[in-house]
DNA sequence: ACGCCTTATTCAAACGTTTGAATCTCTTGA
DNA sequence: TCAAGAGATTCAAACGTTTGAATAAGGCGT
């Protein structure tokens, strides 16, 4: 209704409206202590006032004054991978109740973007950053800044304890075990192996896990069906990689029954290539993934996988900085942690029990006696 | 180095530093007109000063006093529908050049989250807020708000023109038709629909758009081969939605060669009944999806679906608020407009052509004699 | 010796809040 | 009658920037 010269209505208007002063209708609105010596009446008018007029407090006033911007940024390293969303929506759940406001931003891989943001991050004065996961993230001046500032750092996805940032990432070695133990639980013996991009952090553990498990299962891999995806990222390479080394395999002719891809799009990838290539998954070669995103989980066949307790992990990185953040504010320690979350087996359809060639062909001869 | 007594490096620091006023510090660093009759070693002395102790301009101070945020808020319904990302990066894209950040919020599809975001966005003085298609978005008191203050809407996903709300979304219409058309010249002519949810806007046009094109055709849609997924949303429900239905067709026994499904998660969900029933996608039956997500490309056979240009749309509601923002400055008209994205076909494997029964019985033969 | 222009720098007010201290008006007890 | 206290409200400074106006110091033409 009342047409503001510029823009906003603020304290200053309520004021006039209602014939109080300023800070009487900031103590009011912002609920601060002195509010319970303001008359009941006073406080009505000035609410009543404040909600006729459209009143939002302006945030930037206020974080100038209060010197807190009640932000935390959570900076992506590719959104449009399945992988950030659920640590995303942890990381939401855990400050909505401490009235934080996620600055959700999205490097899409990019370092020019990331640096831009990380600088918007430091204009913003963020009170802590969440990294979600990026290779990018290793040597940029920026992050001298932050911690110039003193601004406390979570990383999600890899493990830079020894930079002396928190760290929660999934046991990767753990996962890798995890499993290889499936496939040879279902009688597998001659398995491929899809390695991640040497640059990924996840690879070298995640490998040395399947290593181990194979050591302890008396299995030998062989080195000829081990391949390793390139560095090129983007959300689609491992889908191709996945294809690509599948047909590698098949042309290869070494014999297979298994493949262990490096994650989910990995196996997608491998599964249109066994497929096309005249092959069923699971019944003549099973896949297994890694990280349980949404298209393992809606195509067909299911991709069994080993899950990454995403979500928990992005809430405990919201606490761990908001934790952060309070002993700041009192000049306590802050001591690095590290989380490595257990990974979880999901059995779906991409994987079955083995059948051996001999026991293979005398069902099939079955199968057309019938 | 230096230890700032409370968190940030300030002109003020700077200033005494190198012994010049904070004005002259400030027009130095913020490039401003005046800089230059600043004599070049000052500038260069100030330059290294603040590049040495880590100065980042406070956007909060720089806000309040320039009266600009230089943030726009996209607000998504959901983020973990893969439908979002890539119009946030065509929104990113656009606002990148123009030095506006994008503040995203993800409503998780709750009201209260939503409502939560929107008062967040005020207080933030977010020049501009696009809305990422949202049934939630009906109406709110908040958006009252949002127009009191002169913030420009524009809104992806929906048409809200009859409330003065700029718009972009796919031509559902057409994109019905052509999913159906495609069918119908692949030869199908007994073809299962599944509607959207009731409360979803998409789903009446998309629903006309089929019914046109089979008009067109002279096809009939067997009324009993029509099915509407529920209003409950969730990033799965789709799929479930797509699952369940596939099956209730086949115990229907009505004939049907194809299945056009709401979107691709729902296709996903149907390629899956129709395979654990035994049935093969596209032999014995082809399925449509529609939006071209990730999952649909990357899942086995490959989803063939009708592709929005969610990219593109993201783009241009970046610039038309960016528009938008310029002519409310200028106190100029801002005219309430419409874009209907142009749907595009894109052909996979989930359908093929049509085998009538009678040809189909002899090739059965005939393969079994070879 | 004066005004005037140019170049280089600073002053001071403003943006919208918050908050410790101050003010003012009652009431109450001595 | 007055001091003390309580209750209700306001003052004024501060947060870190920006910017129109002011100042200061020189150079130049007259």
């Amino acid at each position: 209704m009342v047409q503001r010269k510029s823009g906003h209505v603020t304290l200053l208007d309520i004021a006039q409206a209602c014939g109080y002063s300023v800070s009487t209708v900031s103590i009011v609105l912002s609920e601060a202590p002195l509010s319970q010596n303001v008359a009941a009446s006073t406080r009505d008018r000035i609410r009543k006032m404040a909600q006729q007029l459209g009143y939002h407090p302006d945030a930037y006033a206020r974080s100038l004054r209060r010197r807190r911007s009640q932000t935390i940024a959570v900076l992506a390293y590719d959104l449009s991978d399945p992988f950030c969303i659920p640590i995303v929506h942890g990381i939401q759940e855990g400050l909505q109740p401490a009235d934080y406001l996620p600055l959700l931003v999205d490097a899409q891989t990019q370092r020019k973007l990331f640096d831009n943001y990380l600088k918007m991050i430091l204009e913003r004065r963020a009170e802590g950053v969440i990294v979600i996961a990026s290779w990018i993230f290793q040597e940029t001046n920026l992050l001298e800044d932050i911690e110039k500032n003193r601004v406390p750092i979570v990383i999600v996805g890899r493990d830079l304890t020894n930079k002396k940032v928190s760290s929660l990432l999934v046991d990767n070695d753990a996962g890798g075990a995890l499993a290889l133990r499936h496939l040879i639980e279902l009688g597998h013996r001659r398995i491929a192996i899809i390695r991640g991009p040497e640059e990924l952090f996840d690879t070298e553990p995640r490998w040395a896990g399947v290593q181990r498990a194979a050591a302890e299962a008396g299995i030998q891999i062989d080195r000829k069906l081990v391949f390793q995806l390139p560095n090129l990222m983007g959300s689609t390479s491992g889908f191709e990689g996945g294809l690509s080394f599948s047909k590698e395999m098949l042309t290869s002719r070494r014999p297979f029954t298994a493949v262990l891809a490096f994650d989910d799009l990995t196996a997608l990838g491998v599964v249109r290539g066994l497929t096309s290539a005249g092959l069923k998954v699971p019944d003549d070669c099973s896949v297994v993934g890694f990280d349980d995103v949404l298209p393992a989980a809606v195509s067909t066949p299911g991709i069994t996988t080993i899950r990454q307790p995403l979500k928990e992990m992005g809430l405990l990185a919201s606490e761990w900085t908001l934790r952060a953040i309070n002993s700041r504010d009192q000049n306590a320690e802050r001591p690095v942690k590290l989380f490595r979350a257990p990974p979880e087996l999901v059995v779906r359809m991409s994987t079955s029990r083995h059948i051996p060639e001999s026991r293979r062909a005398s069902l099939a001869k079955s199968r057309l006696t019938i």
